[in-house]
DNA sequence: TAAGTTAGCTTGCATTTTGCAATACGTACT
DNA sequence: AGTACGTATTGCAAAATGCAAGCTAACTTA
């Protein structure tokens, strides 16, 4: 398990907000929800960052404590279970979106995708409302 | 040294921010310059979440790297090292004020500092411009 | 000018986290 | 009953972190 007693009670929010997500992984689970409406613990695997299967159940479980994600039975599978984001991690959204828009800005590799960032220029409010109303 | 050639090449913007400062100690170092003026070695050491010499130094090395610090001699002191944000840095102050706006609703500890908070929510455009002309 | 102090690191080592592959376990399908 | 699916768990090597100690150059003080 992730820093679960390893907070720095600083009562700094940036350090708040770093004790929960502030690792290579957890704002890419949200993202893969926020902005790709993924689901599942096997559609999180398939992201093309390829996160291993016990980072990945750690990140969700941590993000469950947290209460930033919910996590369901799928009632049409009951294999299956669904993540979902509570309102504290819709929250998230702007943090993303001011990430997306910062590496938009300085990634310079050929390959980067700048889709989202069209998006966010061609209407911000729109784009961020989008994700609120998920 | 810290993931060097270890960016997940992946084109998502998230994933690019998240391989240069999603780790839960450079954004402090941020938070140090822009937020409260730090400069040098020394004063990024005194922060109250006690950063380890050892990761200080990488983590300023790294965001050299990165271009989003420079590290320049200080003319009055010859043992001692200026540390300034570059415009790639200053840019991140937007993520950094989401961050604060984030954990500003929901950190519940009593001792939580909201004084910036407060600020930001005073006068948004200000707070940043502020923040930006640094 | 020797002794101490300041500033910025570097090193060694124990602990923790990560990454990876393999395995397990409860559904569900056939 | 056998196989596949979906969600984990486990074992182990490698890397990152945290802590304490030490080290060097540049100033200060006695």
């Amino acid at each position: 398990m992730r820093h679960e007693n390893k907070n720095r009670q600083s009562g700094c929010p940036i350090a708040f907000g770093l004790d929960i997500f502030g690792d290579r992984w957890s704002l890419l689970v949200i993202r893969e929800i926020l902005l790709r409406g993924k689901r599942t613990y096997s559609e999180f695997l398939e992201a093309e960052e390829k996160i291993a299967t016990n980072i990945l159940i750690d990140r969700l479980k941590n993000l469950e404590a947290e209460n930033i994600v919910i996590k369901e039975r799928d009632p049409n599978n009951r294999r299956s279970y669904i993540y979902t984001l509570t309102q504290k991690g819709r929250d998230l959204a702007p943090i993303l979106i001011e990430i997306i828009i910062w590496s938009g800005e300085y990634d310079r590799r050929d390959f980067a995708l700048k889709d989202v960032l069209g998006l966010i220029n061609a209407n911000p409010e729109g784009f961020e409302a989008n994700l609120r109303k998920i």
